[in-house]
DNA sequence: GATGAATGAGTCTTCATTCAT
DNA sequence: CATGAATGAAGACTCATTCAT
């Protein structure tokens, strides 16, 4: 096996065992049972346990942002309501997490108590989300489509705890053995804004 | 000191121990240190390590019960409108939280990967929490308060998601020195209620 | 067993150890079957296994230490020749070498490739043995007890060679059951300053 | 690239490396990394980690056995003084461990605790050369130019001792870039024979 | 009850060596 | 011959728990 085919094998069967276990009973041995190799070739891929941890939830940031980003590009900012722009965001962020639910869960379960580097990546991560929300709705203030009114750090708050529960509700907690459909997924979306919408947007008539 | 004044020490080194370092890298080194006790006393007290977090996140739990238990009994639900009723319920929820921040770190933020016995105790936790407010939400629809048309099971998880996320927001990563005022309570009970209220709730014409 | 009988203990068992496979082949299993002890009582003593070793070497470096300071206070300068001052000097030492083979084995026989801060202690050792017979031969040079012709950096390391080696020849390599007897260590002595002395010391007729 | 200059190359880098890091601290990881090659490599021309060690030690012991005899079958020992042959033997010995500085460190500083094959090789070096140094002195004596009196055994560690540490102190710690100049090393040679010389050898006027 | 010395199962990590390509 | 992925025995260190005093 080549060298790239291991070390994606190996964090393969790290990812599904920290989601599983955690990353204290996650132990070495688990993952050499799991990937079938010897003791020593965790150790010509990976510096140590943490650096296996690290690796994985720096790759899901990564391609979360890529996700974001990319999405962000394809936006016809002229024809899209504020409503919609909100409800793509959630759509698209709600879509990336349901992907892969072990990742989902390592990402967003895994709380204190972990060493410190580790517990960095963690909180850099969930920092990240609430920061994207909060300058959204300071955008939307701007623009007149988010009320003026409201305290934008407690919203965007609730909203990345909303959001990040309901992935995990979701996702992780009633995960389906072959995935949510693009329709489940886009149920969620819209059940999820309407809880919202009323409480963060101006009324259609007062918006531009 | 008498017996249970030397239990009670030895829990409340363990709280801020177990809230500042979680769960595995709080060691019984640490606590017999902090508590200036031998080392065999603490298993006078406590079968063992995972006694010692079950006592703290279920002392927690019955507190929580009990207020809500007696709150609810003190409620005139003739004079109280719907949306009164549910800003009393996240203001009670939030002040309880905020009594301390490292019961409710210990309780909002230990993820996975604990023992079993420890992990069940979280989840039943956090379960609980949003049985409730589901439950709420039910009987809100049959009295004609809350639309018909949501998703009780998501608005469930949206609420308690975005209400722990609050919680952790502004009781733990930006704990106060002398805690919250009644005031400053009430005023993110308001705007926490401003965000979901007229998502959730009928227009105030159309209700009762 | 009371702590400081059981950290000698553990001192007196790691000393022939060390003294007898060195460093890296004395593993820490070595000295808990040696010292019939379980492992995790020899890291109640020490942080590790660094930390026994240097124990070791700082011990024998200090009581070296004292011996030279003590035997120093107690010479009367005025009565003393300089090459008795020599003879008491070299005495001493080997008397002090001879007391513990093991000790004088880890002192003078642990080269390179010992983890750093190892190191360092056997080096400052050697470092301070040289410094002190450069001190004495420059005294001597003063009182032209000493031929200001020679040259006392390579004399200073031709006495430290000279000495450590016999110390090692003598009480390591040929080591006796019993030790070595003032008489014998006399005689060391006396062998070692005749074969120096008249090298280094001017001629009888020509010193003051 | 030939297979000698390969070996040569191996054994280039080892030498270094031993020297600077020591045996245990030198890993093959070192040596393929510094030798710009694979790890498999190193096996096609070495056994194992101690043959690299004992192959440069036996080397290094070979070239100065060859350097002894073939200066010794150089001497006239009619026209020659004996003190002139010993400033000989040391100037050849002193100029031999100057030419590798590496090559001197690794046969005159590794200690004990180095693995039984390995640590023979270091000590059949010492001791030859203290053999040699004993065997002179004994010459010396047939011919009456060493005293009789003199503890040969002892005078012999002495000399070996303090050659050594005179090798290791110029040439290992304070070595030069461009390495010692003949000059230099006539020095350093009569400075160590004025030490010894005096007392050492009858006065001059008692030889023949 | 209180103490703290002792325990040892359990983990991570290292690194010389092998062998199929 | 050269390569480098794979191996696994071995070693240091941890830490919850026990128990004699």
């Amino acid at each position: 096996m080549k060298a790239d085919e291991r070390k994606e094998a190996i964090l393969k069967c790290a990812i599904r065992l920290f989601s599983n276990q955690g990353y204290y009973q996650t132990h070495i041995s688990d993952i050499i049972n799991e990937a079938q190799i010897a003791r020593g070739t965790v150790y010509q891929y990976f510096n140590n346990k943490d650096d296996i941890f690290i690796t994985i939830v720096d790759t899901f940031y990564d391609k979360w942002i890529n996700m974001v980003s990319f999405e962000l590009a394809k936006i016809d900012f002229n024809s899209i309501s504020a409503k919609d722009y909100f409800r793509h965001r959630i759509r698209q962020t709600l879509n990336f997490f349901s992907l892969d639910p072990d990742l989902c869960n390592i990402a967003l379960r895994m709380g204190i108590g972990l060493p410190e580097k580790v517990s960095q990546t963690i909180s850099r991560f969930e920092k990240r989300i609430m920061g994207i929300i909060a300058d959204d709705l300071k955008l939307g203030q701007q623009n007149s489509n988010i009320r003026t009114t409201i305290n934008v750090e407690l919203t965007a708050a609730c909203l990345t705890g909303a959001l990040l529960r309901i992935a995990h509700h979701y996702f992780v907690k009633k995960r389906k053995q072959k995935g949510y459909t693009k329709k489940e997924i886009d149920a969620i979306t819209d059940d999820f804004i309407s809880v919202f919408i009323s409480g963060v947007f101006v009324p259609r008539e007062e918006a531009k």
